[in-house]
RNA sequence: GCGGGGGUGGCUGAGCCUGGCCAAAAGCGGCGGACUUAAGAUCCGCUCCUGUAGAGGUUCGAGGGUUCGAAUCCCUUCCCCCGCACCA
């Protein structure tokens, strides 16, 4: 019947709009501390892709989840809405990128709508508008009063294709190529508008530690990028024949070497280099064509100069060399060939001396009573460990971390120091679609001055198309009045970068349509931080850590609460085809919306949820696809056949769907009590699961239980109060995944089947029809542990009556025999697994009930004697004997023939004798 | 080089934290059977080797170790992926 599947496409639009008619999703003001679930808001590029389907369905499922759990649920989309490729596509088009970018805003939302995605709308924000970005230029505003935001000339990456300014973060790889058009990056010096992200690179550093709920990956990329290092600044006096360059200040993470230093370098960019190029060709030459930073060989070019070792006193010879970084520690270092990898290779092309001033520790060495170790052999390869000081004068025999120490505070001009890898946070971009930086220039001698508050925000012009900054060719919106002094300015032309747009939007969604301030504090307060964050692994660095220096900013200046964002972070894994990522370029693209079309949305949702853990990469299978879609069809038959026979029996269906999850089950229906049963350790396993975001297993469970229903209800006479009941738990259990299926059946079973629907009774008229979306996520009283026993006991017993019948080859069975061990079994395995005793038999032979039984229990002791290590415990006897009673019904289904679970006492002795705990004896009649 | 994550049966992929019930879930693929005029769908099994009563053997990148017992813990080693990197 159901080989062309199910009207995916009616039974989603149906409640699509459904919802939409009931606002189901949306979040009051007044809810107190819901759980605010995010995923990262899209680029709107005109389209869904697959990876924006695995993530939105994992917010959204986590979403529905706890909302049918009882709890406020928080789940709104946005869009990140300005950037350059609206301007591009503006200009390709011969539109404007405001109209371009809300169209693709039209078609994403559409497409959002059309996968199900539960978000609320009504918060929905465009950081292209003018009501967002107005507090873009606000929080420039507080960020300046601060002194937390600086103009200043900056070299800067500059993109010639793309015509602006890059983060470093922006830059990819060896090459420096552009991150959105792979073009190389270029240098240039620029007046550049700067946050002063590095004043708060301690607590962004330290604060790492306490995110327990984020991936160590992501951590330690964050660790990694902020690179925080302790060490020394150490001064030299440079000079030569005819010239004093004074002191120089040089980073060393390694003082204790320092009487290893053989030569000290400038990088080619440091002043002193420039200025000693003025007079010294070779050193002009090298800096001007022989400098290759990139390479992996150290170029070098000596100078007649000499730095003076600040504890040594020995005058070390400078050289000018390209692996020396101005942008690193100082750009100038002392060079230790004997205990760095580099310096030891610069050393050794140079012709150098290499000394080794460190040792390796020897063991149990005292450093107060120990003769210092002897040098080791450095003239092949550096020694680069910790150790103990050698040739060092007074340091000698001292260990390296005390050395460090004892050489900073006693060296004239020696300070600690902490260096890092992260800059501040370059917001300058010469683009138009971005937030205007509202600052005017005057002409007079006010110099920069920032547009006041009240003058906010500082609207875009229309856009302009030209090569250069639409902004600077807008002459009329450029020319206005200085704040300060009511002379001529000119406005700032520079946009801030999109990632300062994408640094609070979180904030924004709690009070969308505020007016006067960029957040509700009180709101914020309360629904702050982001319980669950999920989005790709590519925004690790930049876009966290910009948007946790936002939040301590406004921590620290404005009351809000919480220092952190997001609690918990998901980096969802890539979506493949055939191993590798899914990309335009290469062809190897499955559209979402042909998925939609073909299987429905429910069918995407499901095949990509329990395909892999949310974060893992897992590749798409067509295959995979049509299995999920043959599933859901499966779940509709058994639902749409059962559904009316379970109206009749169940006399308010919808009632009891909803009051409680508890049932009564008949005594003497054992196979009721097994799906009962089942029902139960299903519901136990899933939701700890979803708990857990790994609704992969979630779902296996889910799809188990079904299989076990199909079953169930081909059995003659199934209880229609269990299989009811467990049609109501599967299709629960499903609906965060599959919302608009469930929706359905949901209704199907409550005996207001869609078709009246269909038939022009609307929906939400029929006020006692429960949404699944809000119903009450099912509950489950059992123990885990007890379920997977049983499950493991039962699973065990088919098993090996399978293997009887095939290894005996056993034709047709006629009988087939189940007998549970006697109870002074489990009570002699109860005794081994709790005694320690040295003999386990008299242990158990103490017990006179046991000892009746003679060389049974003797045979049995030494049994366990030699097991002991391994036995665990299993289910009590009678629990076995009910467990097996209550799976009969699969054994006699699978091999027609009748079966009786008997217990000890009813068999005969022969077969009871090879029954155990957790192992009945089986006895096949052929 | 540093840091992070991996290597499991024909494939995908769980298990590993908390060792035993693990020859190892699930899906896909393959094989056999039921149903069908047939195909499809659906259902029941099988899918490392041997085995006429639930057994035995060899497996979880490689080698070694701890343990009564290791896919799981420890060490060494090889390979793959990701991030950072001539970072002083």
């Amino acid at each position: 019947m159901s080989q062309e599947g199910y009207d995916h496409t009616a039974v989603e639009k149906r409640w699509q709009e459904a919802w939409a008619d009931a606002s189901v999703y949306r979040t009051p003001d007044d809810v107190t501390d819901p759980t605010y679930v995010l995923g990262m808001y899209p680029y709107p590029s005109g389209k869904l892709h697959m990876g924006h389907v695995r993530n939105y369905t994992i917010t959204d499922a986590y979403a529905r989840f706890r909302r049918m759990r009882g709890d406020d649920v928080l789940h709104p989309m946005g869009w990140d809405a300005f950037g350059l490729p609206a301007e591009n596509a503006a200009k390709e088009r011969d539109t404007n990128p405001r109209d371009w970018t809300f169209d693709c805003i039209d078609t994403m939302r559409g497409q959002m709508r059309s996968m199900g995605f539960g978000y609320d709308w009504d918060r929905e924000i465009a950081t292209c508008t003018p009501e967002y970005y107005e507090w873009n230029q606000w929080l420039f505003r507080r960020f300046y009063e601060e002194g937390l935001a600086e103009r200043r000339d900056a070299e800067v990456n500059w993109c010639p294709d793309c015509e602006t300014v890059l983060a470093d973060e922006q830059v990819e790889g060896e090459a420096e190529l552009c991150w959105r058009c792979d073009h190389p990056v270029e240098q240039r010096e620029l007046e550049q508008w700067f946050l002063r992200i590095t004043e708060y690179a301690d607590e962004l550093i330290d604060a790492i530690d306490d995110l327990e709920g984020w991936p160590d990956s992501v951590r330690q990329m964050q660790r990694n990028w902020i690179g925080r290092q302790y060490g020394t600044t150490l001064t030299f006096e440079v000079g030569g024949p005819e010239t004093d360059h004074g002191a120089v200040e040089a980073f060393t993470t390694r003082a204790d070497t320092v009487y290893g230093a053989t030569f000290f370098a400038l990088a080619p960019g440091h002043p002193i280099s420039e200025t000693i190029a003025e007079a010294d060709a070779a050193v002009r030459t090298f800096i001007d064509e022989e400098a290759d930073p990139e390479g992996d060989e150290p170029n070098g070019v000596a100078t007649d100069l000499t730095a003076k070792n600040p504890v040594t006193g020995a005058e070390l010879p400078v050289f000018v060399a390209d692996f020396v970084l101005s942008d690193v520690g100082t750009g100038a270092l002392m060079g230790v060939p004997g205990h760095d990898d580099r310096d030891h290779a610069f050393a050794s092309k140079m012709g150098l001396p290499i000394e080794p001033v460190i040792a390796p520790k020897p063991d149990g060495y005292d450093p107060e009573s120990g003769d210092p170790p002897a040098p080791p052999d450095v003239s092949e390869a550096a020694f680069t460990d910790d150790g103990v000081l050698v040739n060092s004068d007074d340091y000698t025999g001292m260990e390296s971390a005390a050395a460090r120490e004892a050489i900073t505070e006693e060296t004239a001009g020696a300070e600690p120091t902490t260096q890092y890898r992260l800059r501040d946070w370059g917001i300058s971009r010469q683009r138009y679609w971005g937030t205007p930086i509202p600052v005017v220039h005057c002409h007079g001698d006010c110099g920069s001055v920032l547009v006041p508050e009240a003058e906010l925000p500082v609207e875009l012009p229309a856009f302009i198309n030209t090569t250069g900054n639409p902004l600077d060719a807008a002459e009329e919106w450029k020319a206005t009045t200085c704040p300060s002094c009511g002379g001529p300015g000119t406005r700032e032309t520079d946009t801030m970068d999109t990632f300062v747009d994408s640094s609070w939007y979180f904030l924004r969604y709690v009070s969308p349509e505020l007016s006067d301030a960029p957040f509700d504090s009180d709101r914020a307060n309360d629904w702050m931080p982001v319980d669950q964050y999920v989005g790709g692994i590519e925004h690790a660095v930049m876009h966290l850590l910009y948007s946790r220096f936002v939040t301590k900013f406004l921590a620290d200046y404005e009351g809000l609460t919480a220092r952190e964002p997001f609690t918990n972070l998901l980096a969802q894994g890539m979506v493949q085809l055939d191993g590798s990522k899914m990309s335009k370029s290469k062809g190897n693209v499955v559209s979402p919306q042909r998925i939609v079309e073909e299987y429905g949305a429910d069918t995407a949702r499901l095949f990509m949820m329990q395909a892999a853990q949310p974060e893992r990469d897992f590749d798409w299978s067509e295959e995979g696809v049509r299995s999920t879609y043959r599933f859901l069809t499966r779940l509709t038959a058994l639902v749409e056949d059962h559904a009316e026979a379970l109206s009749e029996h169940v006399p308010d269906a919808t009632a009891a769907l909803d009051e409680d999850d508890l049932i009564w089950v008949d005594p003497d229906d054992p196979t009721a009590a097994y799906v009962a049963g089942e029902i139960d350790a299903t519901v136990a396993v899933a939701t700890a699961e979803y708990d857990d975001l790994t609704f992969n297993v979630a779902l296996r469970e889910a799809q188990g239980l079904v299989g076990t229903l199909r079953s169930y209800a081909d059995h003659e006479e199934p209880d229609p109060a269990v299989l009811g009941h467990g049609l109501s738990v599967a299709i629960r259990l499903l609906a965060p995944v599959i919302p608009h299926l469930a929706e359905e059946l949901y209704a199907t079973l409550s005996g207001k089947p869609a078709n009246v629907v269909d038939d022009g009774v609307d929906v939400d008229s029929a006020a006692d029809h429960p949404f699944v979306v809000d119903a009450p996520w099912p509950t489950a009283d059992v123990d885990r542990e007890a379920a997977e026993l049983r499950r493991r006991l039962v699973a065990n017993t088919r098993e090996d009556v399978r293997q009887i019948i095939e290894v005996a080859g056993i034709e047709d069975p006629t009988a087939i025999d189940v007998v549970v061990a006697p109870d002074w079994k489990y009570d002699a395995l109860e005794i081994a697994v709790e005694s320690d005793a040295d003999n386990l038999i008299s242990a158990i032979m103490a017990e006179s009930h046991i000892r009746e039984q003679g060389d049974a229990a003797a045979s049995y002791g030494q049994d366990l004697q030699a097991e002991r290590e391994a036995l665990s415990r299993t289910l009590p006897g009678d629990a076995e004997y009910e467990a097996l009673r209550a799976a009969a019904w699969l054994i006699e289904r699978e091999f027609d023939a009748p079966v009786t679970v008997a217990r000890a006492s009813e068999a005969d002795d022969a077969v009871v004798r090879k029954a155990e705990p957790g192992r009945p004896a089986i006895d096949i009649t052929e």
